[in-house]
RNA sequence: GCGGGAGUAGCUCAGCUGGUAGAGCACUACCUUGCCAAGGUAGAUGUCGCGAGUUCGAAUCUCGUCUCCCGCUCCA
């Protein structure tokens, strides 16, 4: 049975080198995290085991590493310096909090009319009188007592705070003196790395639609709240594709995505029943989507939660971040953009003419796949004798260690030299990392690596260096299976080949 | 940001109405022909989350602060 509650895998974690709370020992950083030894590895293995599966599997993609700090301009094309600045509203009386501009619109026609007409606006323009609150906060306080904003909690008129900004993307100074005018910001999603350079892909690989861009990289987010262990943080790792299609052919590509990543999540060990798809319904829609899909992983304590973004984010990325957006027939609502100094437009597979693709992006969250494959393979287990066990049941090309190399009894040299030797032989297989586990005893050994999901151990007794009662086992190893307990016998000469079958 | 709960050894926790910190497990070294947290011997371990205050004296009382958990709020 899967992990129960949140609670024992961040213990496990802990305990075991995957997570530690960021600079704890200065009193910890709220929404950050530490990757330890074994969590590196597990991070790692989940990010190769995508890359493989969506680019170097594929025919129709390339990969991409763009810078983390991105110029102010793309993230104001790509509408993230708009969206990401909510302004929110306290009502010192009831403690509840709100963004203006839903609470406005909330509020009884004669209300809104008040506000709106406090500001000259059009009561209809929620943005426009929201966008004039906030450019003198303290009168807004004063503007939405007196027009008798209520309070959605309590019924009642609220003793409203003034509106404040809420920046949710990470803003940084460039250059050594810090000036107003030379700051840009974290990307808040790797995705705009991807449109930016979507014309230096075309052009170097000589890319014809459809084809996508891959990336894995940090993205970072001012979250009101972060919460729930590695679910909500401000840096996280993403691992998106924006696959580029010709308009039209948009919603066949999306479910294609669907199910390919389905299938992706059932070979890391998360099966399809533990995941409801989320079609998400349209007022809770990202600005830039069309319609998406969220994957939704049943998560110990917190749930059903979102693991994946499958999202039509149609021709509004490349729109956004285009120059002469008037002549190319755009379908999405974009900002004007005489910033830009690019065209991003590819042929048109039939006609030929230049235009500008719609995108499908799966949009994985490493930290969040690093969770569910976690919670997936936790087990606790009671055994013959009556003891109960810990185990990961990771698949083995997720775990962290591969094999464990152990000499029976760690007194004696020629064992112990023996297995490093072995130990050494295996690691230039390129499987992943193999360990010599010479503390504690055996069976220490057996649980301690049952914990951490490593698939084989690999003893070196007294037999094997032809000190046994039986001179016919000279020369071979024990391997045990972590998930049957099972032991076999196995000549040493034969260990790589027998490991990489089962490891590759 | 609000309300509630919590923070003592690596882990789980004890520590009363203030008197200078403890258990089990884990860990380290050595021994053990030993295969599923086995046994023996020896050993190390804490700014009692952090900072102030009260006091002759604070893990214990007060305040502030950080972090974690739960419920709100928020989550492009």
């Amino acid at each position: 049975m899967p992990a129960q509650t949140m609670e024992e895998l961040v213990s496990l974690c802990k305990r075991r080198g995957f997570i530690f709370q960021s600079s704890e020992i200065y009193g910890g950083l709220q929404g950050f995290y530490d990757y330890g030894p074994l969590g590196v590895e597990l991070k790692n293995n989940i990010k190769n085991a995508w890359w493989r599966a969506n680019v170097h599997e594929r025919d129709d993609m390339e990969g991409l590493d763009a810078s983390i700090i991105m110029h102010r301009l793309a993230l104001r094309h790509s509408g993230h310096e708009a969206t990401f600045n909510d302004p929110m509203v306290d009502n010192k009386k009831t403690k509840k909090r709100y963004r203006l501009d839903h609470l406005i619109k909330d509020q009884k026609a004669d209300v809104l009319a008040k506000v709106a007409a406090a500001v000259n606006e059009a009561p209809e323009n929620i943005a426009a009188v929201s966008a004039r609150l906030m450019e003198q906060p303290a009168r807004a306080a004063e503007i939405l007592v007196e027009a008798g904003v209520r309070d959605a909690f309590s019924g009642e008129v609220g003793e409203w705070t003034e509106p404040r900004p809420f920046n949710m993307m990470f803003k940084t100074s460039i250059g050594p003196v810090a000036d107003e005018d030379s700051f840009g910001y974290l990307r808040p999603e790797t995705a705009q790395g991807i449109f930016v350079n979507f014309k230096n892909v075309v052009d170097s690989t000589s890319r014809r639609l459809p084809f996508g861009i891959a990336q894995i990289g940090k993205a970072f987010r001012n979250e009101i709240t972060p919460r729930n262990f590695v679910f909500r943080v401000r840096e996280m790792e993403q691992m998106e594709i924006e696959f580029f299609v010709a308009p039209g052919t948009d919603e066949e590509w999306h479910e294609h995505w669907l199910e390919q990543r389905l299938k992706w999540w059932e070979d890391q060990g998360v099966p399809r029943q533990k995941i409801i798809v989320e079609d998400v319904p349209a007022d809770d829609l990202a600005h830039y989507s069309k319609r998406t899909y969220d994957l939704m992983y049943d998560f110990p304590t917190l749930g059903h939660d979102e693991i994946e973004g499958i999202a039509n984010r149609t021709d509004f990325d490349l729109g956004s971040h285009t120059k002469g957006q008037a002549e190319l027939g755009l379908t999405a609502q974009v900002m004007e953009n005489s910033d830009s100094v690019a065209k991003l437009t590819i042929p048109h597979p039939e006609t030929n003419k230049p235009v500008v693709p719609f995108v499908i992006e799966p949009s994985a969250g490493v930290d969040r796949a690093l969770l569910a494959v976690l919670s997936e393979a936790y087990h606790k287990e009671t055994l013959e004798n009556g003891n109960e066990r810990t185990v990961l049941k990771l698949r083995p090309h997720l775990a962290p260690i591969k094999v464990a190399v152990i000499p029976l009894a760690r007194n004696k040299p020629e064992l112990v030299d023996l297995a490093r030797r072995i130990k050494a032989d295996l690691q230039r297989l390129g499987l992943g990392r193999i360990l010599l586990e010479d503390s504690g005893n055996i069976g220490k050994a057996y649980r301690r690596h049952d914990e951490v999901g490593t698939p084989y151990c690999v003893t070196v007794d007294f037999d094997t260096v032809g000190k046994g009662e039986d001179a016919s086992l000279t020369d071979t190893v024990t391997i045990r299976d972590r998930d049957t307990l099972a032991q076999e016998r196995v000549a040493i000469a034969d260990l790589a080949e027998w490991l990489t079958a089962r490891l590759r």
